[in-house]
DNA sequence: CAACCTTTGTGCAAATTTGAACATGTCTCG
DNA sequence: CGAGACATGTTCAAATTTGCACAAAGGTTG
């Protein structure tokens, strides 16, 4: 029973009687549809129809076909208005994913995203391994740093999160504070794991301060927060994020060469579907009235 | 959503996860896939599938698709399981027609076809107007007379209904009976009200017997039947039919020459069906049966 | 890290499907 | 009864679909 589109030609015969009619309402030849059928029934080894000159009636297999097939077509009717309606429409499952360090801006963005729609269940995941767009892991991520080349993405900047340096209270009673340059060798200053990092705040840090300053060196952005708290010396962090920690001291203030980029990105067979647009413009229109 | 192939398409490679995986499945080139996806998605206007190195992994749309697509293969393998087992299987309705005067030979012989195949439905459809086979009202057709040499119709001989000539007692009492063509004038024959009948005693009743001793004229058996057996004249019935009534008298015996030839008849798109075939020799059997 | 495998994607030619024209037959209506 | 409308069916050319060859790119494995 292979071959459907033969089906819907015998369907259309059943239910109008004739091939002509048939032929008419699928916008063939009926040439194709006498074909459609003789291809049909030669490949079953039963008439599905009786010819006569006035036409063709349905045997009852012809009969059994059109029941069925009449459910097939209001099926995919059905089916072909939720794909198009869910076009137009901002419902079911919205994945987001970002690196864990962002999920204190973030989250509180994506809950007034879901009030605004509430058809949607946003799914917002962050975790140690990158989940990836290519595969359908997400629909949207935002991803901080360089600038995304992936092929078949489409990534639009969003804002920057400042950096600025950071101490606790404990740090600065031990240490002071470095009054320039001249001081940073007698301060100890928390840096990357990866000597490579190219986060702009870090490579500032390579080229301003020397190795021996690094004492305390992390992965990631939570253990550099904790390592800051924990008075394990100077530390970068989202300027967000230290403000929700009134221990700390600012030892620099954000500086623009210190902002890290962010990056929306989504992959190109999902990003002009309005749910995701309708993410896009929600982020967007938040961040155009933060800055106001 | 027309072109219920490319739905089909979609929906292996929603269910396999590649391109070439569905083109092996369907048995097409992977290209044709391919092809069929971008079409249906253009068509819709949405994205179906998100593509990546791996294969194709289906989006809300595409699964959608999957879950009715699914339904409508197995509906469909139900269908054809449906159609090629009824080919073998001798079950539904089995619509029969002949004229009406054949009824008392063959509902006996129909019953008895129905006992041995019990999943069949007998409809035996006798009236005054014709079943047609080409229209699908019937499978199979009794038909008395000429050879029918209707296109579309696979013919066969069946038997001949043996035709005498009969009358009442009363009748007899009154006239007797004709000891030779001399007498016929003296008599009262019943004969056709078409004159041109070609029913062959109806032709060797206008050959041998004066126009005016035929007094009573019907168009149809049964009106004949009855009038024999009211006194009206001397009329020719069935031998089966007259031997049910012990009143009547036989003028003269069957004669082959009055043998009215009867024909099974069937339309070409029904006649090679196993449920027609069952009917057909079974019918034959029964003639052969009774021969002996 | 390099070779190999699997996957998608794209021109171009072959094969298949489709469409137009015509033949034929039946039914209907005046 | 005869003309017209409408139905199926067949043949041949055109159009579309399909398959093939090849390219490119990510994934996998030794």
């Amino acid at each position: 029973m292979e071959n459907w589109d033969e089906i819907r030609t015998a369907y259309q015969v059943a239910r109008l009687g004739t091939v002509s009619g048939a032929a008419e309402v699928l916008g063939v030849h009926h040439a194709t549809v006498i074909r459609h059928i003789d291809a049909l029934e030669g490949r079953l080894g039963v008439k599905l129809f009786q010819r006569h000159a006035r036409g063709y009636t349905a045997t009852e297999a012809g009969e059994d076909l059109l029941r069925v097939a009449q459910a097939t077509d209001d099926q995919f009717s059905q089916l072909s208005g939720r794909i198009k309606g869910r076009g137009m429409d901002v419902s079911g499952d919205l994945v987001v994913t970002s690196v864990a360090s962002l999920s204190q801006a973030f989250t509180p963005m994506l809950v007034a995203f879901q009030r605004q729609y509430p058809k949607v269940t946003v799914r917002y995941l962050t975790g140690d391994r990158l989940f990836r767009l290519e595969y359908g892991e997400a629909h949207v991520a935002i991803r901080a740093g360089t600038i995304p080349d992936q092929p078949d993405n489409v990534v639009q900047p969003m804002t920057s999160s400042c950096f600025g340096a950071y101490a606790s209270h404990e740090y600065v009673a031990e240490y002071g504070l470095p009054q320039g340059p001249q001081d940073y060798s007698k301060h100890r200053f928390i840096g990357p794991d990866n000597e490579d990092s190219r986060a702009p705040f870090y490579v500032w840090l390579r080229e301003n301060v020397p190795t021996e300053a690094i004492r305390f060196r992390c992965t990631d952005s939570e253990a550099v927060n904790a390592a800051v708290l924990s008075g394990a010396g100077i530390g970068f962090m989202g300027a967000a994020e230290a403000e929700r920690h009134p221990d700390l001291v600012e030892v620099y203030p954000p500086r623009d060469e210190w902002a890290v980029p962010l990056w929306l990105v989504t992959h190109v067979d999902l990003h002009r579907t309005t749910k995701v647009q309708a993410l896009l413009a929600f982020i967007k229109k938040r961040f155009n009235e933060d800055k106001q």
